[in-house]
DNA sequence: AAATAAAAGCAACATTGTTGCAAAATTTAA
DNA sequence: TTAAATTTTGCAACAATGTTGCTTTTATTT
């Protein structure tokens, strides 16, 4: 893993330090999408807030995660799958969120439908958020 | 307006005092979803910024008005026009970002698509948001 | 190994959201 | 219509979240 981790920060022209290694393989460790809260106490008590902050937000100009929007006001990141560009995200896919767990997973086969809109009105991204209970919570 | 105001307030057992009669005439004005800090700007020099919260959280709660879900971090709220009563929403419209003038709308006639998920996947609520450009700003 | 470049940490601050409580306004009931 | 009861507001204090500038540390380049 440690050796992928290099690959993905060099392959994007990013310097190789402890915190970027670190958050990095908290996503790479799961496939559940993380707040930057979840980031911080997972990995906050040897990095600073601010740390976080700047990591994350590189890791997301560089096309290395993504964002999902959520009703409750909390940003959350997940690995892109896809291979995006810096500058230039292309997940088309669909996130869940559990209401059970209350996860958020990217449903990386699930490819974002096309939506009809009025005229006059242009579509450049769409971006859909299911809830419901997932997989695991079913059972 | 100001009947439908007091309609509207009266419908959902809530007193009718001037923030809410202030914040809902905002929403009334026009189609456009608002964030707090929009109403903030508009309505806050008369009103203290916790009244504006808890508004907003009234309105919510009774199914006046929605939240819409951005990437940036900034809930934004738009009234209901489907019917919803108190602790269920059922708004299933698209919403809509312009990328040239930064407005969310809400496309009452765009029902939201169905979305086919994995096995073991329960649906219970799909939110769309499309970016891109609006009527008025593509001429 | 030294020079250069990049990132981290720290401090200070700005914004956003929350809670308890007293004062004011609204609604209810006499 | 007024008094009592209820609800809402405003204030203060606080907590959480996010931002910026600058110095020190770390990583990369030569």
């Amino acid at each position: 893993m440690k050796e992928e981790i290099t690959t993905i920060l060099k392959r994007n022209s990013l310097s190789v330090t402890a915190s970027r290694e670190k958050i990095l393989t908290l996503f790479l460790g799961q496939d559940v999408a993380l707040s930057h809260s979840d980031i911080e106490k997972k990995a906050g008590e040897k990095f600073d807030r601010v740390t976080v902050y700047r990591t994350l937000q590189t890791f997301t100009d560089k096309g290395i995660i993504h964002t999902i929007p959520t009703v409750d006001n909390a940003i959350l990141y997940a690995l892109c799958k896809d291979n995006c560009t810096q500058g230039h995200h292309h997940d088309q896919h669909v996130h869940f969120i559990c209401d059970k767990c209350a996860q958020t997973f990217c449903l990386d086969n699930v490819v974002t439908p096309d939506v009809k809109l009025p005229q006059g009105y242009t579509s450049q991204q769409i971006e859909v958020v299911v809830k419901g209970v997932c997989k695991a919570c079913k059972k």
